[in-house]
This record gives structure tokens, C-alpha cells and sequence, in this order.
RNA sequence: GGCCCUAUCGUCUAGUCCGGUCUAGGACACCUCCCUUUCACGGAGGUAACAGGGGUUCGAAUCCCCUUAGGGUCACCA
């Protein structure tokens, strides 16, 4: 059928709301790029009273898969971007995002819908069936990147006759339908780049409707952010160029342009792409440093292991690789919007930092929050170039985000993120010890991760602990007159008749012991009776370290410690 | 390679549109000192940029041109 009259109809009515749309391909992960695009999508509209949309291209079928499409939905849950339209999700707060009138919001689900736009681009003289095979293009495509001229469909198909193209047809012959893009020069206008006219040949006829029947991303993209009513598409400049074949084909379509917005790349600090090869890469290069030839037990199977190791171009997946790399003690780049969830940092310094990177409020300000961002944000402060993602910055950013928040909500907050990420740390101390350890460990936690990874002496049995073998060890242990572990001897018997062990009581003893022996410093007896209950040199303040420890492990280790050090 | 975009401290950026208030501001990082029971936090200082070259102008980081450099893109991927 060629009529086009039960067709949606343009969106024409006038609306000054406008509406954006995040529109993603399918993947289990959010890369902190879409993050970013995301929330500028979602602030522009929500400051400004209208819609933000969510829509999945799933169009690939090598690639789509209901289960993983989904799977960035927390990510944007979690970082407070909600969507007004899009696939339905049900937060953990119990809200439901998503729905909306104009899906379903996954194109796979949508192919009836862009047939009938297909057809009338057909029977409009603005879209032709191809023959060409893959293969046939790529020999020419070959030969273009070896003559160092840029490729362009050479319109082949058009020479068909035709009664050629029905017998193709006819005979099942598979074809993909291109577009027949005018001659011409195009020109984009662009909020943030301005208006570029790309000169005539730039565009050559693209491929609208693959082999399988699925619409390519370009075709969908047009047909679904008009049927959607968007009017305001803010993607990565990576798409620039693509916005030339969109607009070929809005115009044959007879749908209105919507305004386009293309924001700047985000990279690593050197440059390169952030990509998930980054993870492996990191992953690889700390075992390889270790010298490992069999993985950490309970990590990985061994035959997964040498595969791995044999093969650079193989990659573990998120789960194994982060198990992996949390029994080596190494910490992967973060890349995803979930990686940063785990290395502990919160989600309004994630969206701050994200909206530092590409705009900026102006006036030097650059620490605030998502209700800001939403109703300052806008195009003309975006910048034009690329940025660098400066980890060390967001680092500082969380640190002072903790810093500043109440001690009770970073307790409440550092329970949480054990709950999900450390279950067994939490599942051995009680309720009382782990208040405790978070309380001491608030104003110098940098993220909510780390109390867990620099407090294990907590987590071993008493019996267990190792000390470590190192110069600063050596230090407090073996040197000074008298030696740190004569000191240890000293005062124990202090420590054990301690009645109360409070870390108020504990300071009062260990006190008592340095104004009488140390001539007031602390730190002489303060280190060895670290290094005894602890393995190490960090910890949280000795006393805090010994309340939270108990007074029975902590009398045991100072023993053990005597021991393995020979009176 | 063709086409397109861009160019302020190491990094994110303010200033650029409407030239003078810029001997270029902030933040992170870095360095020094202070504080300190470790690790952090904190406090006080400091180093550090208008890519280069031509114009226009009384005057240019700001306008124009060229060079150089960086990025994007050139799929039946999105």
C-alpha cells in the first residue's frame, strides 16, 4: 500500500515545551559519555517544562538483547536522571518511570510503523532497492581506501531497469532500500556548532532498510523522533555528520527538522577513547605484574584464566573481570556509570562532575546540584571541544561531598554500599563496630568504598593476622629507645585494666602511658600498638582502632605480636 | 586522504559574541611550609596558559587570513 493518509501526522501543533530524548543501543552498561548526554538532554527539557524520552535502537540484531537493553535503566535511576516516556522501569524507591503514548519505545518493536513511511518513500521517487551484495561493496569500498579517495555508493542499482528491479523482487534477489539523496550542498544549523553547509557529494545514497527488513539507525532515528514528537535532539558530535542524511530525509519524509545540538566528545586524560578495553587492559597489566599463572581462588576457572591471558583480544565480562580484580587488590579504571557506584562515589558528584565536563554555570561556579543543572543548563555555555575526563578531580569533588555531608547519612550511605559491593565485610561485625568504623573513617573517606578496602585487619580472625613486611613496620616495631615493641610490652598491662573500653577510656590509659614514658608523643606508642592489632601502618585513630576492635582481640594480637617479633 | 569542527595553565574551564576594567580569574593536580598518633582532612603560600605567523585597530586572548596541531566522519553499527 502506497497511501500515506492513515500515516501519524507531522507534528506541527504548536508546542513551546520541548522535548528531548536520550536514545541509546542496547547495553547492559551506561558509559559515562551517555550519562553525560543524558543529562543534558534531561535538564534542557525538564528546565524548561517539557519531556524527556528514553527510546532504545535495538535494530542491530547481532547486538540487541531484551535483558541487556535494560540494563543501564538503574544507572539513570540511580543518578536521579528520570524519564518521562520510555520503557517502563520501577525504581527502588517504588516509582515507576517510563510508559508514555507514543511507544512501544524499543524500535524492534516499531518495524510495522517504518515500513509505511518506506513505502512512500519509494513511491516518491526518494528511496530505491539495491542489489549490491555486501561483498561486491566492500571490494569497492577496498579499492577507494587504497586510492585515498573517500567511498561513495557509486548508484549501481539506479542503472536497473525497471523490469530488472521486479524480477529481483519477484525472485526473492535480497535488497536493501537506499536513499536517493539530492544533488546539492546541505546545511546543518546546529545551537552549539552554528551552521555548517556540508558541500554537494558529502552524502552519498545511504542505506535506509537493510537485507534482514530492519530499518537502519538513520531511518528509524527520523521516523521515531518525529512520531515521538521530539523537538530538540542533543547527541556527541560523533553524529554531526549523520545529521546531514537525517535531514535528507526529514525533508523527503515531509516532517519538520527538529533543533539540533551536537556536544563535545569526552576522553581519557591522555586522549584516548574511554572505552571498556581500558578495564582489561588494567586488569591484565596488574596480573601480569604479580607474575600470576593461576588465578585467586574463587575468582575465575583456570581454563577461562589461560584463555585470557593467551589472547589479548579476549575480554572477561564486567562480573569476572571486577571479582578478578578485587582479589588482586587492583583497582580498573572506572568507565561505566557503574563502576563508579562501586569504586563508591555518589551519584550527585557523578551528574556535577559529568556537567562540568562540555558546559560550565559561568561566574567560576562549578560545585552544585541536579535541581541547578536543571534549571541553569543550556546550549550556549556548552563548549565546543573535547574534554578529558580528570578522575582526580572527581575524586576530590566526592571527597568533599562526604566530608560536608552528616556524619549519621554517611554512615547510613557506607552501609549501603557494603550491603551491595562488601555483603561478607559487613556480615563479621556487628551493627555497633561498623557505626563505629564509619564514624572514625568519615572525614578521611575520599569515596564510600574505602573503609572496606583499607580496613581487611578488621575482617581476618585474630589468629590470622599477617604483618605486613615493610620498612615502616620495621620502623615503629624495631626502632627507638626503647624499641616500639618494648613499648607494646609496656603497655599492655595498661590496656588490660581498662575497664571501660570506649575509645574515650582507651585514650585516657594510652595517654597516661606517653606523658609518663614518651615524653608526650603519642606517636612512639602509638604505631607499635598499630602494627600489633592491625598488620600495618594505616588505620583510623589508634583509639578508634581499639574500640572498634574489641578489647579481647586486642589484647590476643598485641600477644601474638610480641610473639612473632621475639620478645 | 576528502569533508567538517576546534584551539586559554598538565586537566576542567572563566573571559571571546558587544575589542580597552586581563601584568588573563577559579577549580583539580603539582611544589613549599604549617597542623598532626598513621593515613587522610585542614590552613598559608607558590609554579603554571591566550599554539605560531601575518593583518585590522590608538589598542586584540577577544575581529579577519594563513600555518600548525587536535578531534569527528567517510558501514546493510548505532
Amino acid at each position: 500500500m502506497t497511501s500515506t493518509s492513515n500515516l501519524p501526522v507531522s507534528g506541527s501543533s504548536a508546542t513551546s515545551a520541548p522535548l528531548t530524548r536520550f536514545a541509546p543501543s542496547p547495553s547492559g552498561h551506561l558509559h559515562v559519555g551517555g550519562a553525560r548526554t543524558a543529562l543534558f538532554c534531561w535538564a534542557y527539557a525538564k528546565g524548561r517544562g517539557g519531556t524527556f524520552t528514553l527510546r532504545i535502537e535495538d535494530t542491530d540484531q547481532k547486538r540487541s538483547s531484551d535483558a541487556a537493553s535494560v540494563g543501564f535503566l538503574k544507572d539513570l535511576a540511580w543518578l536521579g536522571i528520570d524519564w518521562d516516556e520510555g520503557p517502563e522501569y520501577v525504581g527502588s524507591d517504588g516509582r515507576t518511570l517510563g510508559g508514555g503514548p507514543h511507544g512501544p519505545y524499543f524500535q524492534s518493536e516499531r518495524l510495522g510503523i517504518y515500513n509505511g513511511y518506506l513505502d512512500q518513500l519509494i513511491a516518491g521517487g526518494h528511496a530505491y532497492y539495491a542489489f549490491d551484495t555486501s561483498e561486491a561493496l566492500d571490494v569497492k569500498r577496498k579499492a577507494s581506501i587504497a586510492a585515498k579517495v573517500p567511498y561513495r555508493y557509486d548508484r549501481s542499482a539506479l542503472q536497473l531497469t525497471k523490469d530488472e528491479v521486479a524480477i529481483h523482487l519477484k525472485t526473492g534477489t535480497p535488497a536493501v532500500v537506499r536513499c536517493k539523496v539530492p544533488s546539492g550542498p546541505i546545511t546543518i544549523h546546529d545551537e552549539i556548532l552554528g551552521t555548517v553547509t556540508l558541500p554537494e557529494g558529502e552524502v552519498d545514497d545511504f542505506v535506509i532498510r537493510k537485507v534482514d527488513g530492519f530499518p537502519t539507525y538513520h531511518f528509524a532515528v527520523v521516523v521515531d523522533d518525529e512520531l515521538m514528537r521530539v523537538t530538540h535532539v542533543l547527541r556527541a558530535q560523533e553524529h554531526f555528520t549523520n545529521t546531514a542524511k537525517h535531514i535528507v530525509l526529514q525533508d523527503a519524509l515531509g516532517f519538520k527538522r527538529p533543533t539540533y545540538g551536537h556536544l563535545p566528545l569526552i576522553f581519557n586524560t591522555d586522549g584516548s577513547k574511554m572505552s571498556k578495553r581500558d578495564k582489561d587492559k588494567a586488569l591484565r597489566a596488574g596480573v601480569t605484574a604479580k607474575g600470576m599463572t593461576a588465578p585467586p581462588p574463587n575468582t575465575i576457572a583456570q581454563a577461562q584464566f589461560d584463555v585470557w591471558m593467551k589472547d589479548k583480544n579476549v575480554q572477561l565480562d564486567f562480573d569476572v573481570a571486577n571479582r578478578l580484580a578485587d582479589a588482586l587488590d587492583i583497582v580498573l579504571p572506572e568507565i561505566n556509570v557503574d563502576d563508579f557506584r562501586r569504586s563508591g562515589y555518589l551519584p550527585s558528584v557523578l551528574t556535577n562532575f559529568l556537567a562540568l565536563n562540555g558546559w560550565s554555570a559561568g561566574n567560576d561556579l562549578e560545585k552544585f546540584d541536579l535541581a541547578y543543572i536543571k534549571s541553569h543548563f543550556n546550549l550556549d555555555r556548552v563548549q565546543k571541544t573535547p574534554a578529558k575526563f580528570d578522575r582526580m578531580k572527581l575524586l576530590s569533588f566526592n571527597c568533599d561531598a562526604i566530608t560536608s555531608m552528616p556524619r549519621e547519612e554517611f554512615v547510613r550511605l557506607c552501609r549501603a554500599h557494603g550491603k551491595l559491593y562488601h555483603p561478607e565485610f559487613l556480615g563479621r561485625l556487628t551493627d555497633e563496630q561498623f557505626a563505629m568504623l564509619a564514624s572514625a573513617s568519615h572525614e578521611r573517606s575520599k569515596t564510600l568504598d574505602e573503609l572496606y578496602r583499607t580496613n581487611r585487619w578488621l575482617v581476618v580472625g585474630d589468629d590470622s593476622l599477617a604483618w605486613e613486611d615493610s620498612k615502616n613496620v620495621k620502623k615503629a616495631i624495631a626502632e627507638g629507645t626503647p624499641r616500639g615493641l618494648d613499648r607494646l610490652r609496656e603497655v599492655k598491662p595498661l590496656l588490660e585494666s581498662v575497664v571501660s573500653w570506649t575509645p574515650h577510656e582507651i585514650e585516657a590509659s594510652i595517654k597516661g602511658y606517653a606523658d609518663a614514658s614518651c615524653e608526650g608523643q603519642l606517636g612512639k606508642v602509638a604505631q607499635p600498638l598499630r602494627v600489633a592489632v592491625t598488620g600495618g601502618t594505616v588505620s583510623p585513630p589508634i583509639f578508634d582502632t581499639l574500640a572498634i576492635l574489641g578489647k579481647p582481640s586486642s589484647l590476643l594480637r598485641i600477644d601474638r605480636c610480641l610473639k612473632h617479633f621475639g620478645g
